[in-house]
DNA sequence: TCTGGTTAATTGGTCAAACCAATATTTCTG
DNA sequence: CAGAAATATTGGTTTGACCAATTAACCAGA
């Protein structure tokens, strides 16, 4: 029963392609404002909602901005490739970061714990080279090359298990968390000491890893998850006390 | 000019939320077909067009699918994005159906330690049913409705985590097994015994949880599936050997 | 002439009531 | 009982209207 016909073509989908189209092919560029809902309506020759529904499509996709009254202007930012619904959600619906962040305290403490009990000489060499990358980029580098470097050393440790699911998991949830959280990243700059800290967490989890303590890499891993946490909930906390304030000046 | 202004909220951004939020919380599962469009526009207390921009919002995204006629159903889009490149793996790798059991372990022996912890009483009354319908589909049910009782029990249990990722994960992780290892799965058939011992570790986990006893609820569904790797385990040798005598038969 | 506020036109947002077309369900017929 | 026809359901589309926010035009007072 499930939808294995085929699909009979909407008309708002083919008015999103036709949109779409003008705007890659740059008669309309961003910022543009096209033009009224009815005068477009009528130039596409189809209804208003059915325009409307292909407007929405687009803005689902960040392509356009809808102001009431205003107008309808191409967004700045092109080809937003935002594939992977988990993202959108996380932006509207703040509790699943939360159960993100639960969920990733489950899976890198087991991950660090498996890690411990089954690396191969080799991993704990790559693991190393990954830490040391790290906690390189931690003091020099910009917030692209310290992403991806968390990255590496995070599936290192996943690939260290030796159970496939667990490092290509920890990645996605880490590069997920990443994407949607970069705004708040640069937050921790305001805390002097969190640069330090992280770094020896990270340092605790690769030390017992190498050491082949399991139930210490364990804790390490859930030590650092909790801080990221207890951290990101602060400068939450702490950008809406500046919005609250910023709002008070301009009244 | 450009859209700086604060935005009015739009009912049709209310609506996708909605919705979203119902899939998130598992109100509203992948397959299952939502209300008819003008049932849920009264529901949610709005106009059907906009219900259908907001359609059109998650559709763009591939969490819905409609078609003229048939309804609108839920994607899997959602638990897919995860895991779509394993699907194909699984058949051609065994060690990766290792690593997959190896993590349903830790992931459903989690989710019943958390259920048994944050269950509410309508969580409670939802896995009660959902036990029931399995324990029958075991008695009476042929393998399709047997594999929908499962993974139904094992959501049921992630729901009342009350963590969306764990929810998804491990119906999708679960499905995924169901959908590679279905061949096998009437090996089972050939142990009498299997049927009463899944039968009995299905009722651990479901009393445990509703007992609130967390570490039990863990134990038992650690158990669960290490019976599960075990005989499973020994099918796909019983049938390794059946192969090599009807090869020997046939030379 | 310039400034400020008021008024009018523009434009996106929402709703209501239809009708069409594809599908699903029921009923009828052989 | 199986297949075909009739009916009901459901998404797809259109028309028309009204509201609310924005923008543009206007005009009175300095």
């Amino acid at each position: 029963m499930p939808p294995n016909k085929l699909q009979v073509p909407r008309i708002s989908d083919a008015v999103a392609a036709s949109l779409e189209k003008r705007i890659l092919e740059g008669s309309l560029k961003p910022g543009d404002r096209l033009p009224p809902e009815r005068e477009l309506a009528a130039e596409l020759g189809v209804s208003r909602p059915s325009l409307r529904e292909a407007i929405q499509k687009l803005a689902s996709r960040g392509m356009v901005q809808s102001r009431q009254g205003g107008g309808t202007y191409v967004t700045h930012q092109l080809e937003a490739s935002f594939f992977d619904p988990w993202q959108d959600m996380m932006s509207t619906h703040p509790t699943l970061r939360e159960d993100l962040l639960e969920f990733r305290r489950m899976l890198e403490g087991q991950a660090a714990e498996w890690a411990a009990e089954r690396a191969t000489e080799v991993d704990l060499a790559r693991l190393a080279q990954t830490f040391a990358t790290l906690d390189a980029a931690f003091d020099a580098g910009d917030l692209e090359t310290r992403a991806a470097a968390d990255i590496d050393f995070h599936q290192a440790i996943g690939e260290a298990t030796h159970n496939a699911l667990i490092g290509h998991l920890s990645a996605a949830l880490l590069r997920m968390m990443q994407d949607n959280i970069r705004l708040n990243l640069d937050e921790l700059k305001r805390v002097p000491a969190a640069i330090s800290l992280l770094k020896s967490q990270h340092a605790a989890i690769h030390t017992a890893i190498a050491e082949r303590r399991p139930a210490a890499a364990r804790a390490a891993a859930e030590t650092h998850i909790d801080f990221v946490r207890e951290s990101l909930a602060q400068s939450l906390r702490s950008a809406a006390r500046r919005e609250t304030a910023t709002r008070r000046l301009n009244t």
